[in-house]
Parts: C-alpha cells; sequence; structure tokens
DNA sequence: GTACAACATTGACACAGATCAAACGACAGT
DNA sequence: ACTGTCGTTTGATCTGTGTCAATGTTGTAC
C-alpha cells in the first residue's frame, strides 16, 4: 500500500468529484488537504466496517464494492464506485466505518481527511454547499436502491441496473454501451436482492431478446431503448 | 397549514434533534433561523417530488413517511419519521425534492431555511458537525433498509421493523413494549417490500408465537428477546 | 501445455410470498 | 342504531425466484 502526493488540480476528474464546482484558487487550498493516494490492490479492503474513521476517499482509478456482512454470514452488498465517487460517508455518524469497502481491480484512492476538510467547507461556501450536495446524492441513490429492491422485478433490478452503469460509465468518457463488469454475479445479485443463477438466467433473457450481448463479464447494450422499457413492468401477462 | 412562532431552546426534542450538542448560546443563536412552525393536518403533504428545495423540517409532533412513485403507480416507502427526526435531506442535491412526505397524524414540523442552515453551520462548529452526523446516519439507516429489503425473509423484516420502531418510541420517553402504528398494513408492506397480506400474516404468526400481541394498529411487544431471535435466521429446515 | 480454481450457465424442482377472493372489524357520517 | 368505507384477517391457489445439481468456460500457476 504505496503513498503518494497528489493535487486535485491537476486530476481529470475534478468535474465528477469533490472539486466541482470551485475555484481554481479553491481548488487550489483543497490540494493542501488532500495529502495522499493510497494504492489497494484488487481483493484488498480500503476499510472494514468498524474501522475508527478519520478519512473519506475519492476513487481516483479504479472500483470498489461496500457492503454490511450479517453475523449469519449473510452480505448485502450497498454499493459500486467508480473514478470520482466517494467512499467513507457511512462512517461520519458514529466515528466508525459501518460497512466495508473493498477493491474489485487495483484501484488508487486519494485520501481526504475528514476534520480538515470540515474546517476548509466552513470557509468555502462553495465547497460546504457541494460537499452537502454530494452526502444528499447519496441519500437519493439509496432511495433508489430502496425501490429497486422493494418493488421491481428481477428483470427489472437488472436492467436498472446495468442502465445505470452504462450511464455512469459514459459520464467518465467510456463507452455507454459496452463495458466490462468488475463483479462477479453473486456481487450483483448481492446487490439487487437476487441469487446468483437468477442473475445469470436474467442476462440469458435480455440477450436472447435482443437487448444486449453477453460474453461472461463483457457486456454489450444492443437496445438502450428496449432495456428501458423493462422498467415500469409490474406484471407480465 | 398555520404558522407560528417556536424556539429550539424551549424544545423538549433538542437531545434528539438539530441542536443536540449545542451550548445554550448556540441554540439561542439557532433559534434566530427557525422562523416558523407548521401544522400538516393528517393525509396532507409536507412537500412532494419535484417541488422545489428551500428548507429541511424537523418533526415537532406527529408522524410521517417519504415515499417515491414509479411512473406505473407502485409505491415504495422510504421511511417513516417521528419526533426529533429530519425531513428533506433528500432535496439538497438536485435543488428539488426527491420524495413526497406525507403526515400519518395531524403533526407540526419547524421550517429551517437551508441557505441559513448553511451560513450558521459554517459559523457553529459543532452545529456544522453535528448536521454531518445527521445525514451521515441517514446514509446509514439506508444501507440498513438494504439489507432488510435485499437479505432478508419476511418475517426478518417486520421483526426488525417492530424493534426498531420500539427503539425509537422508547428514545422519545414513550413505551417500548407498547405502541400505536399510525401507517396501515399495506403502508409497512411497502417499506418492508411485501404485500400487506404478508405483512397481517406475519403479525398473526407473531402474536400465535407469543412474541406480541396486535389488535389492529395496537402493539404490544411480549418477547423483544424472541423477536431479536426472529433475525439471523437465514433458511428453514 | 496441463491442471486447478473460480466463476458462469443451464436444468429440474421446491417453496416463500404474491395473488385472488371472501369475510370481518372499526370508525365516520347520517 | 344503520350504512358505507376503509383497513385487516384468513384461506386457497399460483408463480417468480430460490435451491440443488451438473456442466461449461476462463484465467492462472505450475
Amino acid at each position: 500500500m504505496s503513498s503518494l502526493k497528489v493535487a486535485c488540480s491537476q486530476c481529470s476528474l475534478q468535474e465528477l468529484c469533490l472539486p466541482f464546482g470551485l475555484s481554481n484558487d479553491e481548488v487550489e487550498r483543497l490540494d493542501t488537504l488532500i495529502g495522499t493516494r493510497r494504492k489497494i490492490p484488487r481483493g484488498q479492503h480500503l476499510y472494514r466496517a468498524r474501522d475508527n474513521f478519520e478519512a473519506i476517499y475519492a476513487v481516483k482509478t479504479g472500483f470498489f464494492k461496500t457492503d454490511v456482512l450479517l453475523e449469519d454470514g449473510r452480505e448485502q452488498v450497498t454499493g459500486f464506485q467508480m473514478a470520482g465517487e466517494l467512499l467513507g460517508l457511512d462512517g461520519i455518524s458514529g466515528d466508525k466505518h459501518s460497512c466495508n469497502a473493498v477493491a474489485l481491480e487495483d484501484s488508487e484512492v486519494c485520501l481526504i481527511p475528514f476534520a480538515q476538510l470540515e474546517q476548509l467547507s466552513s470557509e468555502i461556501r462553495t465547497l460546504q454547499r457541494h460537499f452537502h450536495k454530494v452526502m444528499s446524492r447519496e441519500i437519493v441513490r439509496d432511495q433508489g436502491v430502496m425501490m429497486l429492491l422493494g418493488s421491481m422485478r428481477a428483470e427489472e433490478r437488472l436492467a436498472a441496473f446495468l442502465l445505470n452503469l452504462s450511464q455512469r460509465f459514459q459520464a467518465r468518457g467510456y463507452s455507454a454501451s459496452e463495458f466490462h463488469l468488475r463483479m462477479t454475479r453473486e456481487e450483483i445479485g448481492s446487490y439487487l436482492g437476487l441469487k446468483l443463477e437468477t442473475v445469470s438466467r436474467a442476462f440469458s433473457h435480455f440477450q436472447e431478446a435482443g437487448l444486449i450481448s453477453v460474453q461472461q463479464k463483457h457486456i454489450r447494450i444492443i437496445d438502450t431503448d428496449g432495456l428501458r422499457q423493462m422498467l415500469n413492468r409490474p406484471a407480465s401477462p
């Protein structure tokens, strides 16, 4: 786990990440606080539930999952995070992390000491505002996941998941229609409240229907509108 | 919808609400910002999805639900809020509310203009800190709901729900073992990702098992530990 | 190149919870 | 007290997804 100097002002993810909306001057002040980058090899934890909380993390490169474990071993994946997204907001409330964050591929994160971030955000209005928006966006995202888990059927969930990934890849300059899944069917299933076999069958079915093409972890979206129409389909007559 | 002057410094909910941890002086500064209280009769909306966001709300008395609606009419209840809890944090991210907030009984809320709250929280360190904790707590709560919806069986979900309500009533000085549900079976079901019939059957089953007594909306918890043991029960052989 | 381990697909069957339906209870308005 | 409405309970049946099991595929270590 090496660490090196890094600067938001040089970072191509500015517009997706914490510095969004800041002036050049302000980004430079943010730089003074974001001291180090950390490499997390695939499979390793960035933090674990019950670890002390002192910093949040911005994904610089790579891909993470967050999950919560029940005593009996059941796992719930609560999210997948990609470049520019923040990790660790769960820790603020109780000074301990409440979930695990695991790298799904070799990744790098920028470490943002939280006490200093609070200090700086009380000085820089736009930073404060943006940080609040980021936290709120997380709450809204969670509402969406609840909708998905509480009211949608298996194939709707998977369609929503694929469309969401597609849109996030696109926002990062990657193809919206072709990408590589970093997570296993089991992790997708855990996130969507389904078993891995159900996920696999839904993939196959989408492929048969000509909506996507699947080869293991490689996904190509052929018919985005068709996928969208999979949503809002309560029952199937 | 009447409005009247109100002060945190006089409020018995201080310890559960936004002023938590503030000094007397600081609470008085908070008073200057929390101008009005609003009465919301049962069944009325406090706000709706897509309403402009300008304030958050603290529940002074009463009981709310928040929900998200899909175009096809499906509803997902995303939470129930009681005295001292904040409503509206979802609106910060997009300057519009992303869910509906409905009073489940005649209620009163304190209106907290958000721009002013941000201003004050940049001046009062403990307020800033506490506000961040409140937002983070919401994120952690949502993780719990995801766990519930994604990995638990019907009776586990209901047991978790009852224990959660019980604990929150207790924190407000009410009985932990005896309370009145403000929501219908359908609303509970929507929150828990179940149909109302399943909720009703689970209540009946808990009653037969001697864990609780149910008479319509009146609940008495007889065996808290028994209820707790309903959790962490993956499968039944 | 071969062998192994991890992950993915597919099929057959089981079951938890959904759906459909009927009856019951509580409460509000007359 | 009577009636209608809304919410709840309970039963019978159906079905989407889980479970169990076998086979296929990919990537890695030797």
